[in-house]
DNA sequence: TCAATATTCAGCGTACATGCTGAATATAGT
DNA sequence: ACTATATTCAGCATGTACGCTGAATATTGA
């Protein structure tokens, strides 16, 4: 079971807080631009942070759905999570349907 | 100048964390099914915090550009800024594009 | 001007986020 | 087994977020 159910309040709570931080943004943009696929310690290499540091932001962004991991002999492979984005995508769509126009404001 | 600048990483902090607590986006969302504006006090009503709790949220939204405000006689009128969020919309839109594919995971 | 209504400001306590450092774990290669 | 490499865990200091309460401000109507 990859992820059926995950579209609750918590699931956008989580996403939008890890995306909240610039340093977990540029991580996404990162492994994006790498090809969607990128190992733990090249990740962290980009950044000027202490590398456990970054850790803990892959495992914010793991824990948010926004990435998913596996070992690959010695290192750990992150890779995007392009569904969750999705989710937030969609959410903020909404808000480009034009609302019901019956209750402008009186 | 409406907002020719506000493109920044600092733009994506703010709108990306006020998006963060489910207060605030309860509040847009409220905002947005009463039509797009909407009154202070009406928005506060909703909620069962404190009505300065919601003040806070609705200064956070404004600050992050997702609502702009005017005074009508002794009430404040908040309404929706959609660009703001299309900003954000916009920012993970990138991720759809399918990236470079010359550099999948060798 | 006075009282009522609508909203905001200021300050407090608790909890969490984020940076750090040092120690621990797991795998690969000799 | 031993060492180097790659990553994670644990704990600490500082700062900020979020709820609250009490006081302040601004506008309306008598």
């Amino acid at each position: 079971m990859v992820d059926e159910s995950g579209r609750d309040e918590d699931a956008y709570e989580a996403v939008f807080s890890a995306l909240a931080h610039p340093a977990r943004r540029r991580v996404l943009l990162t492994i994006y631009f790498n090809g969607g696929s990128m190992a733990a310690g090249e990740i962290a290499a980009v950044f000027s942070h202490a590398w456990q540091t970054t850790t803990r932001h892959l495992q914010i962004l793991e824990a948010a759905g926004l990435l998913s991991s596996a070992r690959d002999g010695r290192m750990r492979i992150y890779h995007l999570e392009r569904k969750r984005l999705d989710l937030v995508r969609d959410w903020l769509a909404h808000f480009s349907i034009t609302p019901d126009p019956a209750k402008e404001t009186p």
